[in-house]
Order: C-alpha cells, then structure tokens, then sequence
DNA sequence: AAAAAATAGATTGTATACAATTTAATTATC
DNA sequence: GATAATTAAATTGTATACAATCTATTTTTT
C-alpha cells in the first residue's frame, strides 16, 4: 500500500489529467477556425514549423512537433495532395525526404493570421499566467526530452 | 495584417502547442507502465473516475473526462470485456447506461497505485510549480467550459 | 572493401478523438 | 394523450498518434 493511500489515484490529484485534458480541449477549440481552411490543427503546426523554417525534413518537422514517420507521412501526403507542400529527395542523402512550401501554402500563411487572436481570446488567463503556464509547460517538456 | 506580424504564426509564442505537445507526451509515459495491466492511458482515467465514484453513467463519465460517447462506448465495452466493468440499464431511464466496477476492476485500483509515483518521478517539476501549473490548467479548463 | 549497425521514411495494426447522424426512450407542449 | 422536442448512448466516418516492423540508404567496424 502507498503511503498516501487512495489519494495518488484521485483524478483531482493528478497533474497529468489536466494537461491530457487542457491539449485535447485546445485542439478542439482550433477546429471550427482551421475548418474554412480545410486544416486539422495537426496540419495547422507543421505548416507553421514550415513557414518559420522551410525546405525540412520529415524527422526535422517530427523533433519539433514530438510526431513521428508513422503520424507524419500520412499527414504531410494530406497537404501535398492540397497544394500546400512539395516533397522532393536531397541529392546528398537519399534517404532524406525535404518538405517546402508550395506558393499556395506561403499564402496561406498571411490569410491564417487571423486564427491564433481568435484562440487568445478564449483563453482566460492574465497575460502573467499565460506566461507562467508556458513556461511550466516547457520545463515539462524538456525534462521529458532527456531520458 | 496582424499588428503583431508573423510573431502571432511562432509555434514559440503559442501557449496552444506546448499544452497539445505535453498532453500527447504525458500519455506516452503513461504507456509502458500501464501494459503491464493490458490498459491504455484513456481506460486507466475510465477505470480512476469509477474508483472514486462507482455506478455512474457513461453521460457523467463523458463530462468528468471531457469524453463524449463516441470515444466512451467503444472504450467501455472493451473494459468490459476484459473483465473490470459492467454495464446495466437504470430501471428509471432505459436510455440510461449504468457502468460499474467488476470485483476484478476493484482489485486492480489496489495494484495500479504503483504507477502514479513513477510518472511524478519523471516529471521534473518542483512541488511549489506543479502546484501552479495544475491550477492554471484547471483555470484554463474551466474558461473553455462555460461557452 | 565486405559485413554490421544505424538512420530516414513508409507501412501496418491498434486505439483514441470527435463531428455528425441514428435509435430508443423520456419530457414538454399543446 | 398525441406530437414535438430533448436526451443518452450507439454508430459512422475521418484524422490523428504511436509502437513495431520494413525498406532503402548511409555510416561504422573490422
């Protein structure tokens, strides 16, 4: 028996379920929005990575997002097959798979802007708290990295 | 134009993708010590809300989890056939589904109490800053549920 | 340089998620 | 009290996620 008895195992106990809960919630809260534009917020972040940093790689796109091939191909296929994305081999490395930005997918960009203030504004958190709880997410994140 | 620019489009300056990225990991955590108990991260949070209140509905269930029945009906059923769960019909609402906890799903919530303290090892957070991150994304929760 | 190990991306199989719809039962309205 | 509106759960269809495996290529070892 633990020490805390049947306190580990209460859902109100746990920080994992929020933040299981509060990722899932937020991805929900994006959909109505990316909708018009025939996006998934999955779809949303890899373009975004790409209009910070194009002409990647798959595993490039997949370390900064924590997805992988197996999530990714499918995904990226999707928005080639909308005109967003382009797929071509590297000539040093034939394993390597680089993704860009179609012209269509870098307008895109502009018309998209939109979106993140419409997301804020449901947010309802101080500017502080956002800033604390951004924080705290990513020193999560990174202690998760290193093992 | 946004009067931000493109720093609104900064995967960086988005509270949204950490959450989404730290949700997805802490379930990846999860996995590999729930194996052991042939469950997965979303059964586990099932099988904790009936821990702490047995003989509810899959309706209650669905807002405690922030589920609805598509994920739930299938899920349960599973759990059912495993052995941890039952499902019966109130008499005072046919429409009402009864979901209750097998001897064996009871016994479980005394062997699975290991697990919690393993996830809290990993994550790298002192007492004073999960305390914070935990009410901030109940805030944050709580804000999405009201509209 | 041949064999072994490692790597990038694709594929397969299983399990969520959730919107939208359907079905059956209950409540509300007239 | 019949009809309409609502509700709970199930079903359908689409899109992630990810472990595990596979294939092709590159790098390391010997």
């Amino acid at each position: 028996m633990n020490k805390y008895g049947d306190e580990v195992l209460k859902l109100s106990n746990q920080i994992c379920f929020p933040l299981y809960a509060g990722g899932k919630e937020i991805v929900r809260k994006y959909q109505p929005y990316l909708e018009k534009y025939d996006l998934t917020y999955t779809q949303y972040i890899v373009l975004m990575v790409l209009w910070e940093k194009d002409g990647i790689s798959v595993k490039e796109i997949g370390s900064r997002l924590y997805l992988d091939s197996g999530t990714l191909t499918p995904l990226i296929n999707k928005l080639v097959s909308k005109g967003y994305l382009k797929k071509e081999k590297t000539p040093h490395d034939e394993r390597e798979l680089i993704i860009s930005l179609t012209k269509r997918g870098l307008q895109l960009k502009e018309e998209i802007k939109e979106v993140p203030p419409l997301i804020a504004s449901k947010v309802k958190l101080t500017q502080e708290e956002a800033r604390t709880l951004y924080t705290l997410l990513y020193k999560l994140l990174d202690g998760f990295k290193d093992e």
